[in-house]
RNA sequence: GGCGCGAUGGCAGAGUGGUGAUGCAGCGGACUGCAAAUCCGCGUACCCGAGUUCGAUUCUCGGUCGUGCCUCCA
């Protein structure tokens, strides 16, 4: 089966056909890092990890690009907030972000293009329009003209006066015409800026994606994405700003999109509070958790973030990992259930995909022979594997406890006891079964369980787990 | 005002022109010293109206409700 993908240029689902079989090449837009991720600026990454694990099936080579905006307005008012200097909060906030999408199982892009790298690239990129007739130079400031290209909008299926209509932003005095956008602005001697024929200044925030990716995949590459808010204008004007330098080529064929993330049934918004960051969520749940929650809803739709939903996530990767415990082992090297790749191939059907895994886990559950069984916790293994889950060891997996749990006790979670704790108090209450004394076997249960340590007794002995 | 998206059982959430999504929750049963985990069984769910059709939750049109974006927010 072939890949399929809804691409936003013609709304509709299309087989996905590479530009070379070769080597695929894929954009997305990185964060500007001014702040901690939050759960919104995880689902793109999310999305776009589980279609990069299925091109990089697909096809020999794939180069996935995501850049990183270290040069931006916001950056250069939270410095000055915070009197952190730009380069250590930028260097900062970047590592702690790479830091969250790792514990999400995200796999690191292959190149990681920063803004600050690339300002000779793109001043070639702004000189290159203005040549060629797309922009111009006005006040320190180089605009890109919207009117010079005639396909604009075709994205976002706007027209130029149509988003005059709607503008909300008075416009600046020296712009010809209203819809015209900044390629490159002067900065003040307090702000970062680099030399360039306009004066020292630096770029606008559309010019930094089209020349990074004009540097590392050239004039028309594969995919772009990135969240759906990107469509406009930032996916627009990079189409312009491309297209009108590379005379008319597509910057990229497939465009996709990833829908938004509300919390609680609310727009996240800093003023209700509702803000949840990566970093914050991974005291309290595994990154699994909180990456299968991303995947629960289709990529294109709303996602509704919930703890709730957090929970529900963390109690299913449970029970997938209950039915991978103990013996036998899985199978190794078991192949990824042609169901499961067909799911993601269909434009990334992660909903489909999971009800499969809960179908491979009851599979396992009902198995009858240990080769059987073997054989069907190596197909759940590979699948969730395949979608960047149940990548520890059951074991390790129900010794996880939430932060300040192991050594404070203070919330409860885990009591503060530890391993060894928790296998005296095992081995204390078979002597006590052993001897029929129930009573006792039922405190020591009660106690742990206080703790947040669940039992389980079996055929071969007493397995624990916390949660 | 413009451009989109959505409406599925208590909840989450796929999908399909005619049969079961899946999970959680709930009920009953098996297993267990009791539990836990697991297994088995149990639900006349597809916003409203019209149309197309032998047949529509699924296609078309209209309506209602909800929701996102409209110059730098993933």
């Amino acid at each position: 089966m072939a890949l399929e993908l809804t691409n936003t240029l013609t709304r509709s689902k299309e087989v996905f056909t590479p530009i070379d079989p070769a080597c695929v090449g894929m954009y997305v837009c990185g964060p500007t890092v001014y702040d901690t991720a939050h759960i919104g600026n995880a689902r793109p990454v999310v999305v776009f990890d589980l279609l990069y694990r299925v091109l990089r099936r697909l096809y020999p080579k794939v180069v996935y690009v995501r850049n990183i905006t270290d040069v931006d307005d916001k950056i250069i008012i939270r410095s000055k907030e915070s009197g952190e200097p730009i380069e250590a909060l930028t260097e900062r906030t970047a590592a702690l972000y790479h830091a969250d999408m790792a514990a999400l199982n995200a796999l690191a892009p292959d190149i990681e293009p920063r803004a600050t790298k690339h300002i000779a690239h793109m001043i070639a990129l702004i000189e290159d329009l203005i040549a060629k007739g797309h922009a111009y130079a006005a006040q320190g400031h180089v605009l890109f003209s919207v009117p010079s290209m005639p396909n604009y909008g075709k994205l976002s299926r706007r027209s130029p006066d149509e988003l005059l209509a709607g503008a909300r932003v008075e416009v600046a005095p020296y712009k010809r015409d209203a819809g015209d956008f900044v390629l490159w602005k002067p900065s003040a001697d307090d702000q970062p800026g680099w030399d360039s024929p306009w004066g020292r200044g630096r770029p606008g925030w559309h010019i930094e994606c089209s020349a990074m990716s004009k540097e590392h995949l050239g004039p028309t590459f594969d995919i772009h994405g990135g969240g759906l808010d990107l469509i406009f204008p930032h996916h627009e004007n990079e189409i312009a700003q491309s297209s009108c330098a590379h005379d008319g080529a597509p910057l990229a064929k497939y465009w996709v999109h990833n829908g938004f993330v509300t919390v609680e049934g609310d727009k996240m918004s800093k003023s209700l509070g509702n803000f949840f960051t990566v970093h914050e969520l991974l005291d309290d749940y595994p990154g699994e958790a909180i990456r299968l929650t991303l995947m629960s809803a289709h990529y294109r739709q709303p996602l509704d973030f919930t703890k709730d939903g957090l929970r529900q996530s963390k109690a299913t990767l449970d029970r997938w990992q209950q039915a991978l415990r103990g013996d036998p082992a899985p199978a190794v090297d078991a192949p990824v259930p042609p169901a499961v790749l067909a799911a993601l191939e269909d434009d990334l059907n992660t909903p489909l995909a999971i009800s499969l895994l809960h179908e491979l886990a009851g599979v396992v559950n009902k198995a009858g022979s240990d080769a059987e069984k073997s054989a069907a916790k190596g197909a759940l293994k590979a699948a969730a594997n395949y979608l960047g889950l149940l990548l520890q060891d059951a074991e390790t997996w129900f010794r996880w406890a939430p932060k300040g749990a192991a050594g404070g006790g203070e919330d409860g979670m885990g009591g503060g006891l530890t391993d060894a704790d928790i296998d005296r108090l095992i081995e204390e209450r078979q002597a006590a079964r052993k001897g029929k004394n129930f009573a006792e076997a039922d405190r020591i249960r009660q106690l742990l369980a206080d703790a947040g340590v669940v039992l389980e007794d079996g055929p071969k002995g007493t397995a624990w787990k916390r949660g």
